[in-house]
DNA sequence: GTCCCTATACTCGGATAGCAAGTGTCCGAGTATAGGCGG
DNA sequence: CCGCCTATACTCGGACACTTGCTATCCGAGTATAGGGAC
């Protein structure tokens, strides 16, 4: 089990995006550049987040990406889920019901058992992404290097006008 | 993300272990049949439960797998830990320190907030994980049919002597 | 009859191909803007 | 001086190669057993 490494780019790339003014996008080019990352793979998953309507895409000369709802209304789960997909990441192939060890139809009216237990486990695992917003995240005090905007964000979004 | 296939077959087939009885082997070829598995591949799999401590192999003529402990002290953790590995799932490639938006070498002594959340939500997981033993799964009544070894398994543990 | 030795059959274990999904990149479609032109 | 039109530059979006890791398989190393022979 390994998490595509576009989980951690657009986490970060959100949380800058929430660190915008009200109402101002962010080119994908720009996002990139900000954590030094191949703007044309980000831009893929960028795609994924606008899909999901966790961030909106501005198109035109002056347009950019910028967070669909406020940070404190996007929650990390959402983000994963846009870039992992909502699909649960055990799939139950129902072998219980194949070769000698299958037992009698009746026997399959509920859910595998194996298949419960990892569903479980999975939603404590999404329900604990839950607890966080990108807001929780981007304005905490001892991570707050995102608002150090001043010396190059300031700088892209005044000479964007 | 997605967990590989082995993780299903190698629960079910350690529940198979945990229903035979005190000490006795049951082999890979066989293991393999009772759900119609591929056995060369599941194999794979078995080794690296051996290697993680819980399943043992019996060499030899009636040699075979069996369970390294007793199923009420194996949890399903354990199992998709030997499986999966025990890395985690989300790795951190502090792309926080790449590009115009890193900051001081101060600000990075602690770590990095995003894979402290993420970190945290793998450690529900599998916490959850860890509250279901082998024992739970393979004696719970509503899915008993591990149990109803007698048609086949019992013939093939008695043709071994 | 008992013990030992050897050949056998069966077991696990690691080394070897094939394939799907993630990784990385590019170029085309679409739009708001800026400038020029006409009234 | 004001409004309209056109060309431009910039943006996003989907389509195209490449690499890593999972999937699937095979054959060789090792061991307990079963049988036969010697004592």
């Amino acid at each position: 089990m390994r998490f595509s490494d576009g989980v951690e780019w657009s986490v970060h790339s959100c949380l800058v995006l929430a660190a915008l003014p009200e109402g101002v996008g962010l080119p994908g080019a720009k996002l990139a550049e900000f954590h030094s990352l191949p703007a044309a793979y980000l831009a893929k998953h960028m795609q994924a987040l606008v899909r999901a309507g966790v961030v909106e895409s501005i198109p035109g000369r002056h347009g950019g990406y910028r967070l669909a709802r406020p940070a404190s209304e996007i929650t990390v789960a959402d983000v994963v889920t846009a870039i992992e997909g909502n699909r649960s990441a055990f799939r139950c192939t129902e072998i219980r019901r194949q070769g000698p060890g299958a037992g009698q139809p009746c026997e399959y009216q509920t859910a595998c058992l194996v298949s419960r237990v990892m569903g479980g486990a999975e939603q404590a695992w999404r329900s604990e992404l839950s607890k966080w917003t990108l807001a929780d995240l981007a304005f905490d005090p001892a991570s707050a290097a995102y608002l150090r905007q001043d010396a190059w964000l300031s700088d892209v979004l005044e000479a964007r006008g």
